[in-house]
DNA sequence: AGATCGCCCTGCTTGC
DNA sequence: TGCAAGCAGGGCGATC
């Protein structure tokens, strides 16, 4: 699934390859595709033909593409299984295509929205102030955007009374950390993820998130790389999912520190992954 | 009002 | 071998 580092090689795609065309017609194959535009996928369709896209932004796993109609942008989560591919127009199609943009110029290319399970989709929206989807207002920064308050976090983090991967995943206290990065962190800061955010140090909760972000750079350096030849996907499969990982999906596998078996928990109708001997639970918890 | 939970969806894996 | 259940997951909206 796309994480935070696909994504942001999908703007990087999108920055690249759709900003400044202009839109001349779009079609909606599924009608889930498109989310909370009540007015359904032709109406969707009709604004934007004729519209010129403007810089492609993120923040968390949410893209977005202003609009030369001030003050509208297109809003994208790729969800589960999303992609955002830029083919040849005479490509077949795939077998997933859920929206097709095409464009008024001579480029050979068009933006498709793939999806095969339809947990993301496209969305129009008006602009808040600051040039953000409103519906998106309530996101926190992410971890690799430059204005990220780090002196703020600890503060938030430790003030909420909630445990600590509940936190890493509240997307109003910090976005973009997914059910991957949250394990890995916490096994890489030694943290195990039913850790009261209230017993946290300030250090503790710092070096968590020079984690978090070390783990998205490290795979964001390994991501990036191979999207810059024409007709190339846009699409997160990047090779990132060679990156190796230390806790997620590791059960049974030993502990890259400690070689203890990792093991597995359920959790919120997800799976903790964690070694048992560096990541004890805390007193109150099984 | 803040926290919690069910649901959306489909293909792959697992187990009988 | 074939079928069914389980699993994956982010985010939204309903509910307490």
């Amino acid at each position: 699934m796309p994480e935070l580092p696909e994504v942001e090689v999908v703007r990087r795609g999108l920055e690249r390859w759709v900003s400044g065309r202009t839109v001349a017609e779009a079609e909606v194959l599924h009608p889930r595709a498109v989310r909370r535009h009540l007015a359904g996928g032709e109406d969707f369709a009709a604004r934007l033909e004729g519209r010129t896209f403007g810089p492609a932004r993120r923040r968390g796993k949410y893209l977005w593409l202003p609009l030369d109609d001030p003050g509208y942008s297109v809003l994208g989560h790729l969800g589960m299984s999303g992609q955002l591919l830029v083919r040849p127009k005479d490509a077949p199609d795939e077998k997933h295509l859920r929206v097709r943009l095409r464009f008024a110029d001579a480029l050979d290319t068009e933006l498709r929205f793939v999806d095969q399970r339809t947990f993301g989709g496209l969305s129009l929206h008006d602009n808040t102030p600051d040039g953000l989807p409103d519906v998106i207002a309530h996101i926190a920064r992410d971890p690799l955007d430059p204005d990220f308050d780090d002196a703020a976090f600890p503060v938030a983090l430790r003030a909420k009374r909630t445990t600590v991967k509940r936190a890493l995943l509240d997307q109003s206290l910090i976005s973009g950390v997914g059910n991957i990065y949250a394990d890995e962190a916490l096994w890489r800061s030694r943290l195990h993820y039913d850790r009261p955010t209230a017993t946290l140090t300030r250090p503790a909760v710092v070096e968590l998130l020079g984690h978090v972000r070390d783990v998205m750079n490290a795979a964001l350096d390994v991501g990036g790389t191979s999207f810059d030849s024409l007709y190339v996907n846009v699409n997160g499969e990047s090779g990132y999912f060679d990156r190796s990982l230390d806790a997620y999906g590791r059960e049974d596998e030993p502990c890259h520190r400690c070689g203890t078996p990792m093991r597995r928990r359920p959790w919120m109708n997800r799976s903790s992954y964690f070694c048992p001997r560096c990541q004890r639970p805390p007193r109150t918890s099984a």
